[in-house]
DNA sequence: CTGAAAGCGCTTACAG
DNA sequence: CTGAAAGCGCTTACAG
């Protein structure tokens, strides 16, 4: 029993966890070193990083985030701001990140806004707190105190779903007036001229669409507000279906009647699809359909909806993967990208 | 210019941030004080607690994370494991578990499995490394060194979806099996006899819902192996719609023809009623057709969906709470909670 | 019920 | 290119 070795300390807190002087006893050199040899962070003496590689390897060795996040002031964590899951639209743009943040060791922290400015902001709040490495926020518009806590915290931060020209503004997306103008001018070459624009949510990516169907009508002549039907509830198929039922019983005697409707969003389209079945107006011979952002069962409805579709994929992956680079310290080569859009024409319209 | 103050350290590393030791300060209470009532652990003087909430909210303090996270070993994350996000049951759940944990303090890590155990695995060791307060993980099979991984963190953990009776195992979930047993009685109390059953992903709680469907067909002495139609394909309409018309299709010379299909899941089933229509298959009248968990847009099919409603929304949240309660050390009333579902019956059948 | 000391596991800021 | 010292902002473990 002759202890050679001190006795151990009386006030252990010791967690079993190998750590970076683990590693750095192991190598043979300072704790320093290891930390740096490990991030790649300033030139190490080649031999010396893989020695502690080595070493880390040996041991098992996996930093601490929140000693590394107390010690540096920066988390391991993105935070994204998106307004609602039930939009898969926004599903498949966070899937999309996660799958590009979480092999370069970030992890995703998920506010969920409903839409709402207020929301958003104290969700922000919060994220900060977590001093997130980087931000992915949804859309342009939000409160000027949003704004001006996202410019504060100078945390890197990309925009999701528009572009901007603005300095200093990072952003993917596409340009949702033009997608929305571009539907338009689709009916009108098939010869529709009663071309509703049929919204719910009205969130501002809604009423940027609204704004390009506008513009087409007014340029064919064939502007007419009684056309613009809005609705702030939320979007859902059960809503298109109510949308549409309004559409096709409003029927003015001075007017020729509606024979196309471009609905915001496809779940609405789709639900809209659903109502004529039901009531048994034909379509596209009576009424054109036309929806936005392909979703899910679009292409499956009776008949196959037309409608827009948006590189959510894309734009999460190549959001993700501008934020990594900003991150980084780099610049982006744009600091916005434009991903565009492609009309996707079926059998409703 | 007469510096009476010390000159600022050299070495100063300095957030700006407020800490407990400016709240320490002005309330003229230790640190430890401050950290203790704030958290409400153990008993402090309360007139001292009031002290401290007040110089805390004058200065605005805000606790660290990370500091917290360091000096605890504990962080204020909750890990959650679900499947997918593609399927909107999974999306329903989150948002009612996060909507339960951000009041209490949490924020939730999400992870996304894609129904693959080693998927599952390597996200749980990632989640583990940032030491989270709980975890919410789906369903109760797993491999057993991720078992393993989740009893040796000693992180509390409740299960999702399933319900279970195994020693210190928590859930909050339904009898998959019941419910499937449940829809096809319906089905026989119809008058339906070649009833098939249908499923894609096949995931264990699908396979759960096939035992129920088997066990009444046994029953009824009306099973026929010829009658399962199992594809491990991922669920979607598009695919439903597909295994619609391969069932359909399929008419063997020597045994009467499907009367109804029963669908795993909702998406599927969607899909069979819009091929259907495409078909000129009359439903229910040559074909019952049900689904299960009552997604959004069933009430909106034509015909309308029969389905089974799982209470998603009220799993999140009793999950969330249950979980709550655990991490703040306590013994739930029971370790297994059996939310139920219940059958709608709509025109589809 | 309250507090002084130590420690959690990293990185920053200097210095050489 | 490398390192000794200090510090990030909390909580734990003791002691009284």
């Amino acid at each position: 029993m002759s202890a050679s070795s001190p006795a151990p300390p009386l006030r252990s807190r010791a967690t079993g966890r190998v750590t970076l002087a683990d590693v750095a006893r192991l190598a043979e050199v300072s704790p320093i070193t290891v930390s740096r040899a490990l991030r790649g962070e300033r030139a190490v003496d080649p031999a010396l990083i893989e020695r502690v590689k080595d070493a880390a390897a040996k041991l098992g060795y996996v930093p601490d985030p929140a000693a590394r996040a107390l010690a540096s002031q920066r988390s391991s964590h993105v935070a994204v701001l998106i307004p609602a899951l039930s939009n898969a639209l926004f599903v498949d743009l966070l899937e999309a990140a996660q799958r590009t943040l979480r092999p370069a060791g970030y992890q995703t922290l998920i506010g969920i806004t409903h839409y709402d400015p207020i929301e958003e902001e104290q969700l922000l709040r919060e994220q900060l707190q977590h001093r997130p490495a980087g931000l992915l926020v949804t859309g342009l518009d939000r409160s000027e105190a949003t704004r001006a806590l996202i410019t504060a915290s100078g945390v890197p931060c990309v925009h999701l779903m528009e572009t901007s020209d603005a300095p200093g503004v990072y952003s993917v997306g596409l340009s949702q007036e033009e997608a929305g103008a571009a539907m338009t001018r689709h009916l009108l070459a098939r010869g529709r001229r009663r071309i509703a624009f049929a919204a719910a949510q009205l969130d501002p990516r809604t009423l940027q669409r609204l704004a390009g169907w506008r513009r087409e009508m007014v340029n064919a002549g064939l502007h007419d507000p009684a056309l613009e039907w809005l609705n702030p509830a939320p979007s859902s198929l059960a809503e298109g279906a109510r949308m549409f039922e309004q559409i096709a019983a409003h029927r003015p005697a001075d007017k020729p009647p509606v024979d196309a409707i471009f609905f915001c969003n496809d779940d609405l389209a789709q639900g809209a699809l659903l109502a004529a079945l039901r009531l048994g107006v034909a379509v596209p011979a009576q009424i054109a359909i036309a929806g936005f952002n392909d979703l899910t069962g679009s292409d499956q409805m009776v008949p196959p909806l037309t409608s827009v579709r948006t590189p959510r994929s894309e734009m999460g992956r190549a959001a993700a993967q501008m934020l990594l680079g900003l991150m980084r310290g780099e610049t982006p080569p744009a600091p916005s990208l434009d991903l565009g859009f492609d009309l996707v024409v079926r059998g409703s319209s």
